[in-house]
RNA sequence: GUGGGUGUAGCUCAGCUGGUAGAGCCCCGGCUUGUGGUGCCGGUGGUCGCGGGUUCAAGUCCCGUCACUCACCCCA
């Protein structure tokens, strides 16, 4: 087989799809830049330790290692960044002295993880993150801004709706300890199955792995079970009857994130307290996020974050943050797969201009020019075939219009080859509507997409 | 890493218990003397993932291998 093969886990797109995909991207930067947050990138390569702080090994992180090194060498010490959370943090404290606080950055690379490919789960992947960091303490009302930030975001993708769950865990541990649970993060990361497992298989594990007896149990579940679009879940929290000082400050603070953004016009995106996230065994101390696509729930969250208070430490200050990251790929490339998602062109070009013979391509040449003196992409016709091969060519690559030179006796045309209506026009002043300016948007089926 | 599935034309697939490879779509040309899309006619294109074995004969059976894919795990 002499062509080559895709790899597993590390998709490329066809250009129409690129260009949905560019849509989104550009779509987020002038979000994120509306709300002033600054554009940084960080390398594409991290040391091991830092890495690997937290000692988790099961990231599955790439080594980097030279190809000339000597057999059975050493690895460089350096691995590519399995998210953009981690570099950001040592972005922060290498930083530290030149950067203004708090510091509000967004970030859109790709990230690497060595893990088994699936379907919206890649080896590399690109992210899109907002995270806001202070020095020392970082005060609540960013966690409001940073969900109020992704959920305008998320809003204007031409995805299927989504639902931001939000929770906290110190309502979360405050709940727990208020039931007398020794190991709060223990029936956190249980309690987190309840997406993939029966509400009573989780029950058995409660009691079984976390210890919990009967009442403890029911109690968990209960709380988990909790749901709503606004404050109304303080009051179903309070019915359980568990009281714990950490719990009234979770409740607090999930109660001022819910009002704030579900006031918000946000579209498509529902926001709703969701008190069975958990969020694994993270760094996550207070917020966290999680996002559900619909029609796509089996992909699992694909924009996720939280409040992290120790994420970045270099001993004498400690740098607080809260953020989300949106997993670019994991949301397109199931969508671009099914044919729901793509754009109205594979090139920018919004007229071709067509040529007479070769001889005039001087004058075709410049037409495009006049073209693009006004910001309108154009392209020429790589030959001078029939018009009507021509026409084709603008045809399959979706470019809307051809334009017709003028003749000795016949005035400059524009032709839409969609409605295949003509009409005399000027080069110097004729434009498309707006819309057919750039690539437009493609969706289809499969969920309300907008 | 552990299990299951699948590999035939650019794409989607057919090929019964082994007998020297097919359809639709796409693409190219013509009908159409500088204007595409519909219609009709014709055409290009495959060492059947790769290697080995059984057989007179293998896309078809056996073994191996690679790739892709799904589930677990974990997460964006």
């Amino acid at each position: 087989m002499s062509r080559p093969t895709p790899l597993s886990g590390f998709p490329e797109l066809l250009p129409a799809e690129r260009n949905a995909e560019l849509y989104v991207l550009d779509h987020l930067r002038r979000v994120f830049e509306l709300h002033g947050f600054a554009s940084i990138e960080t390398r594409a390569v991290e040391t091991l330790d830092q890495l690997l702080r937290k000692g988790e090994i099961d990231k599955e992180v790439y080594v980097l290692r030279r190809l000339q090194a000597e057999e059975g060498g050493a690895d460089s010490g350096l691995g590519l960044h399995y998210d953009l959370t981690v570099p950001f943090a040592r972005y922060v404290l290498e930083n530290s002295g030149k950067l203004e606080f708090p510091f509000r950055r967004y970030q859109i690379q790709k990230a690497w993880r060595g893990e088994r490919p699936q379907e919206g789960r890649f080896r590399e992947f690109t992210q899109a993150d907002i995270d806001i960091v202070a020095k020392d303490d970082l005060a609540f009302h960013f966690d409001v801004e940073v969900a109020h930030v992704m959920a305008e975001a998320l809003s204007g993708l031409p995805v299927p709706p989504l639902r931001l769950g939000v929770n906290n865990r110190k309502l979360l541990e405050g709940f727990y300890r208020g039931l007398g649970v020794d190991d709060p993060a223990a029936v956190m990361r249980t309690v987190d199955k309840l997406d993939k497992l029966p509400a009573e298989r989780v029950a058995d594990l409660l009691r079984a792995e976390a210890g919990l007896d009967v009442d403890q149990t029911n109690r968990c579940l209960a709380l988990a079970q909790i749901s709503a679009a606004d404050d109304s879940f303080v009051d179903q929290v309070r019915a359980l009857g568990v009281e714990h000082d950490l719990l009234d400050t979770g409740l607090d603070e999930l109660a001022e994130v819910i009002s704030a953004i579900g006031a918000l016009e946000t579209g498509s995106v529902t926001v709703a307290a969701d008190l069975r996230i958990a969020r694994g065994l993270d760094y996550y101390t207070g917020t966290v996020f999680e996002t559900q696509m619909a029609g796509f729930e089996h992909l699992g969250s694909i924009c996720s974050g939280g409040r992290y208070d120790a994420l970045a430490d270099d001993g004498r200050n400690r740098y607080p943050g809260v953020g989300i990251s949106l997993g670019v790929s994991r949301v397109l490339v199931p969508l671009i797969a099914r044919g729901q998602l793509t754009a109205s062109r594979s090139v920018p070009s919004a007229v071709l201009v067509a040529l007479v013979d070769e001889g005039s391509r001087p004058d075709s040449n410049a037409i495009a020019q006049s073209l693009r003196a006004r910001g309108i992409a154009a392209e020429v016709a790589a030959t001078a075939q029939k018009f009507g091969k021509q026409i084709r060519y603008a045809e399959r690559r979706g470019i809307p219009y051809v334009w017709f030179p003028a003749g000795l006796e016949s005035a400059h045309q524009v032709k839409d080859i969609r409605d295949g209506g003509q009409r005399d026009a000027d080069p110097s002043t004729w434009s498309p509507p707006d819309a057919d300016m750039t690539p437009a948007i493609n969706t289809t089926a499969g969920g309300e997409a907008q």
